[in-house]
RNA sequence: GGAGGGGUGGCCGAGCGGUCAAUGGCAGCAGACUGUAAAUCUGCCGACGGAAGUCUACGUAGGUUCAAAUCCUACCCCCUCCA
């Protein structure tokens, strides 16, 4: 492969984004001749994104800080189809309501990546609920549908592995990718859009969208995915304990994100920093190199900066602090999550496991009951003996709070309130 | 429309009248070992209950039986072949 000229790429294809590209030397010519529109499509199937959408976010991220304008496509009329890569079911339908509140929470994790506004490089995002929603059948049929053959849709993957897993798909899902490529069209038309990005499962969608723009307008296009990010060990990211990393504070307390980020597999630390954050790739390469337990220091950087990135710098050194005081001092810290109780009712005591289950560590009291049976639980860093511990008053240490804790990892605070 | 096969716990997948809260695998949780890593080993893994036990669960609704995930009836959905 040749030497790549453009910011854009050279910053892609060393920071870890690439995974295929339509025509690499086109995009590159692309990019050095101004600023291009490159747009990634986000569903609005949740009112969160997690961790799992994070590179695509990031793409975004990498596009405008090398002086491009991304463009944040919501899946607002898209989202009533589901799209059917990847998946052997069809998704429940959403309703209008659902799709908007969705977008009002999509909509603001976006304001910590990207910045918004006018100018050349400045992000902009639209919804696809704008050109779908009124679509005519009949003439859309006429001047798109005569580009697609089945013959075609069937070769694409989306398509083929649902059918060779003699899984269900319905017309609906079929459609999904001539919706997506109609999309690059009007984005193209709308907002001189040239590129598609996304994630190496929407390669089917994005050359659908290509060749429609070549077929309809003549236009050149240009799609480019990012691969799977799994871990080392091969499993998906962005699960955990308590379900998925997702980006919003309200779904996920900034101290648990920091952690996700802290426990990363020792190959992936450097993967992550590249992909992840905007460190400096000589210092990510120094980062890397750190061998044995010394990795846990870069571990701590990757952590702080995710997380800063995320939900603000503030936010990230406090939960670094947090961590260093319940994992190298064996205290607790304010970031912790906390629960709140009653004074009356603690003073009458609560049952442990109760507690537990209430501070989000156990999701039912007999989860509660086999953790401590297990010898997994502690209360304020002592073995909980007893499943039928009543936890009191007596039990708030100095701070007024009390630490419980499910394993090593895992802990949360309950203060009077 | 016809014939055949099938719908089981987060997923895959056994069970095909009682011993079935349902084998096994994956995922998950905890313990040991470590470096808040990976790998490995051990235990746990529907809800409620201190326990005995009670409840909910094998597509949906009924039925047969002392007893049903397992048999019968109807319905819904999926797959394959035929028209």
């Amino acid at each position: 492969m040749t030497e790549h000229r453009s910011l854009l790429l050279r910053s892609l294809v060393d920071r870890g984004f690439m995974h295929q590209c339509t025509d690499l030397e086109g995009l590159d010519k692309l990019a050095l001749a101004g600023p291009v529109t490159g747009y990634i499509g986000f569903d609005a199937t949740g009112d969160s994104l997690h961790v799992g959408s994070l590179v695509q976010i990031m793409l975004l991220r990498r596009m405008q800080l090398a002086g491009h304008r991304p463009l944040v496509l919501l899946g607002g009329g898209t989202t009533k189809i589901g799209d059917p890569s990847g998946k052997d079911e069809s998704r429940k339908l959403l309703s209008d309501e659902d799709i908007a509140r969705n977008i009002a929470g999509i909509r603001r994790i976006f304001d910590r990546y990207l910045t918004f506004g006018d100018g050349p490089s400045d992000a902009v995002m639209m919804n696809n609920a704008d050109w779908l929603d009124g679509l005519a059948y009949i003439p859309f049929l006429r001047d798109y549908g005569q580009h697609f053959t089945l013959n075609r849709m069937l070769t694409f993957d989306s398509v083929k592995l649902r059918l060779e897993r003699e899984q269900p798909l319905t017309f609906l899902e079929f459609n999904y990718m001539i919706l997506q490529a109609y999309d690059f069209l009007e984005l193209a038309r709308r907002a001189d859009c040239r590129l598609q990005l996304g994630g190496s499962d929407q390669w089917g969608n994005i050359v659908n969208g290509v060749e429609l723009n070549r077929r309809v307008d003549g236009r050149e296009a240009f799609g480019f995915t990012s691969p799977l990010i799994t871990t080392s060990s091969g499993a998906k990211m962005g699960k955990t304990a308590a379900g998925a990393v997702w980006l919003n504070e309200e779904r996920l307390p900034h101290f648990e994100f920091w952690q996700y980020w802290r426990n990363t597999e020792d190959g992936d630390v450097g993967r992550f920093l590249r992909l992840f954050t905007d460190l400096p790739l000589d210092q990510v390469a120094r980062l890397e190199a750190l061998g044995g337990a010394e990795i846990n220091e870069a571990k701590k950087v990757l952590a702080t900066e995710v997380t800063a990135l995320c939900r603000g710098r503030a936010a990230a050194e406090e939960a670094a602090e947090t961590a260093r005081r319940v994992f190298e001092e064996g205290g607790s810290g304010e970031a912790l999550p906390t629960i709140e109780i009653a004074a009356a009712e603690l003073a009458q005591g609560v049952p442990v496991a109760e507690l537990f289950v209430r501070a989000g560590l156990a999701a039912s009291n007999g989860e509660a009951k086999r953790l401590i049976k297990g010898g997994g639980a502690r209360l304020n860093d002592k073995p909980v003996d007893s499943e039928q511990r009543i936890v009191k008053s007596d039990d708030l240490d100095a701070h007024g709070a009390i630490k419980l804790s499910a394993g090593r990892k895992r802990h949360a605070l309950v203060r009077v309130g």
